[in-house]
DNA sequence: CGGCAAATTGAGCATTGTCAATGTCTGTGG
DNA sequence: CCACAGACATTGACAATGCTCAATTTGCCG
């Protein structure tokens, strides 16, 4: 749900904040940029495969996912995101969308026309260049996802992405053990992975059984942190992460790895 | 190798050109930028992961391809690179490597400093936009490849990079039968593909007796590839290739899908 | 000719998929 | 408040794609 009482585009500017810092008049120029704010259901698509592109889409609350299906109908699932995330920053570059965009949960999707963009980018070098930045670790990310499904077994890749997603979901701000929020079923569990959502559901048992996380709903319980690194042979170097300080923000790093064989 | 009768960037210049059309001053300042050309043997690393990146680093000739391995030893390839592309454009952007950058062949390599760069990008707008949508492709490539090996079995996968390898020398304005460059060794496009190098092996005999390709050395000659692409599940949007005109440029599309089970 | 990397072959095995049934949860309408 | 629908999770038995290991052959290059 959208707070009405801040400028819609604070989420994304909270998300460039981790790329570049920015002075006061880039801060009010971003957040003043004109967006039309709709609301969407579940399971809408934002983007579709093949369609022209245009402009650019933030998702201003909730959560979304990128897919791509083959000849036979079976779907991959590219990417998952949350608030604050860019979904296209094309301005106007490529001609059709190579993939499509739906939502995972009731969301708010700010559209940005392109030329406001571009007005932007020419004016803030500074916001040009976290935007650019932005991109090059959504590659990075799309890189290690390469990895996961070509290099790791079925338990890793599982440990691995929920250890992207509470990452990503600032679990190192959390206490120990705590709860993150979980978009995906077990079925697109499977499709990020390229697994079958049975084996998804045999693996999970097994993470369940040996204490890593539990799961509660549309939640999951992570009881492990270090554990579940080691299990899915998690670096996060990829995600190009700011620097954290302190020592709350460290605490999953440096505990010895638990031993999962 | 690298001509000597032709200005260093000419390849560089000709891949832009399929990204974006230049004025003559564009062309001429892109050519003059200075740049240092270095030449390797195959087999050596241009970028390692986790060291520091700075600058921007162009294959002018010969053949390259980015990995990344996981905790247990095995590699990931990333993508395969030729002649005229752009292996970093991260002017400065990330700190650290969060993949390695390996030579295929003996190459020619440009080194260009970021200051240069991040000059002619705000001299020339449509220069910047080509670089970009450059990168923008290379993130659509790296998705696709998260489908080949999440979602298609052996002999689609391999058939699918055949595709791409091939269509992005250049294969549709060559004869209907014709050999294009194949850098890799079968362990390599076992790591490509998710597969070993044993799997890679037989699917590559399988292909051999299906009449679709055969192998000459560090070259595959296409014999079907209407055939190859049927079997690779090959969509070429993903690669956001300019419009091709003229008949013998499409003549791989139109023919029927040969049926190969 | 010798050395080495790459390609090829075979046999056995295991991780993961397939199919089909059943259990569980949640929201909705009567 | 209960019944019901529908989506999601779980289970079991069996099949198969692709892996492992280990040996052998081929081809290239000095």
């Amino acid at each position: 749900m959208l707070d009405p009482d801040r400028p819609a585009l604070t989420s994304m500017l909270e998300r460039l904040q981790c790329r570049a810092t920015f002075t006061k008049v880039e801060q009010e120029a971003l957040l003043a940029v004109p967006v039309q704010v709709t609301a969407m259901d579940a399971g809408k698509y934002l983007v579709r495969e093949g369609e022209p592109t245009d402009g650019c889409c933030v998702l201003l609350s909730g959560s979304a996912f990128r897919h791509k299906r083959t000849r036979n109908g079976s779907r991959q699932i590219l990417a998952v995101h949350f608030t604050g995330d860019l979904l296209s920053f094309n301005i106007g570059l490529l001609a059709v969308a190579d993939h499509s965009i739906q939502t995972l949960s009731r969301v708010d999707v700010g559209f940005v026309s392109s030329q406001v963009l571009v007005d932007i980018v020419d004016a803030f070098p500074n916001i040009a260049r976290a935007l650019w930045r932005e991109e090059l670790v959504q590659a990075s990310v799309a890189r290690e996802w390469i990895i996961n499904v070509g290099q790791r077994d079925a338990r890793e890749r599982i440990a691995h992405l929920v250890c992207e997603l509470a990452l990503r979901q600032g679990i190192e701000a959390m206490p120990a053990v705590c709860s993150i929020d979980w978009p995906l079923t077990q079925e697109q569990v499977g499709d990020a992975t390229g697994l079958t959502s049975v084996h998804v559901n045999r693996m999970l048992q097994g993470m369940r059984a040996a204490g890593l996380i539990s799961m509660e709903g549309r939640s999951v319980r992570i009881h492990d942190w270090a554990g579940l690194q080691a299990v899915g042979d998690f670096n996060r170097t990829y995600l190009h992460l700011p620097k954290v300080s302190g020592v709350e923000a460290q605490r999953g790093s440096v505990g010895p790895p638990s031993v999962w064989a």
